[in-house]
DNA sequence: CTTGCGTCCTGCTCGC
DNA sequence: TGCGAGCAGGACGCAA
């Protein structure tokens, strides 16, 4: 924290998303070209939200292939192929040397989002996440799901329902918990619902424990490849035997998404 | 209100 | 060996 932002530089501009979330990056210069302290660095769901000293900032979503990288800020590096953004970190503290910080996505889903006041943030990016899914409850989750007839599945998809999972980790909780992905949402039980939270928890913690799910562009900021895949007990393993009873992983699609899931223990 | 589907985008895999 | 079609997915906009 105290670090500021120098040198920001725009290489595509539509990964930038001004006040009204469309693709326009003019307003990045404008906003962020003057130097910024970073007051703080937080995180809601799969967005990270930056808070500048003079009340602005910016979220930044990575979709499904974007990363960030950080490099020595004393050096020079070429841009790299879909390095739509890059800016220094200069260190409150002179000792410290600067980082270089790109914003790399090859894909595009993902971008940078200017915020003007943490108000302006709370009702235009923030608004309808709902819990965080790393530290939900069971109660709190069951008493969500009770209020959709939605597949399960696309409910946890939903970050309205529950903030910060994704297709996998949806999938492996599902699993994990012996929750069949088309259930209802009402129709979970507390008891489901409690063993699904912890499994969401469970999974999310040791997902983040070794670097995450590297399938094809996700990799760590230093550029190697997340542990997690060798961990999949379900996901992008359809047809072959359920690793706890031995029966062929089933795929099928649950609100346009891939899900994998075992008939047996998650009958 | 609820739910589902098309759209964006590129890299990888598969089949001929 | 080479090439094109198909697929994957997070969030949003729109339609039924």
């Amino acid at each position: 924290m105290g670090g500021r932002i120098r040198r920001v530089v725009v290489h595509r501009r539509d990964v930038v998303r001004d006040r009204s979330n469309r693709r326009e990056g003019r307003l990045f210069t404008g906003h962020l070209g003057r130097s910024h302290v970073v007051d703080s660095v937080d995180r809601r769901g799969k967005q990270l939200v930056v808070e500048f000293s003079n009340g602005g900032g910016m979220v930044v979503r990575l979709g499904m292939s974007g990363r960030i990288t950080l490099g020595d800020g004393s050096k020079r590096n070429p841009a790299t192929a879909h390095q739509h953004l890059a800016w220094m970190i200069e260190p409150s503290r002179p000792s410290q040397s600067p980082i270089r910080m790109s914003f790399i996505d090859p894909r595009r889903f993902g971008g940078v989002y200017l915020f003007s006041s943490i108000e302006d943030c709370r009702e235009r990016l923030l608004a309808g996440l709902g819990p965080e899914a790393t530290s939900i409850q069971g109660i709190h989750l069951g008493e969500r799901l009770g209020r959709t007839r939605r597949a399960v599945k696309a409910a946890l998809l939903d970050q309205s329902v529950l903030a910060g999972v994704g297709n996998i980790y949806a999938d492996e909780a599902l699993h994990r918990a012996g929750v069949h992905p088309e259930r209802s949402g009402r129709s979970i039980s507390l008891v489901e619902a409690k063993r699904l939270a912890a499994a969401i928890r469970l999974t999310l913690k040791r997902a983040i424990q070794v670097g995450g799910s590297t399938l094809r562009d996700h990799v760590l900021p230093d550029g190697s490849p997340g542990g997690f895949v060798g961990e999949h007990e379900v996901y992008g393993r359809g047809g072959e035997p359920c690793l706890s009873c031995g029966r062929q992983l089933e795929v099928i699609q649950i609100a346009s998404r891939s899900s994998t899931f075992c008939p047996t223990c998650q009958g």
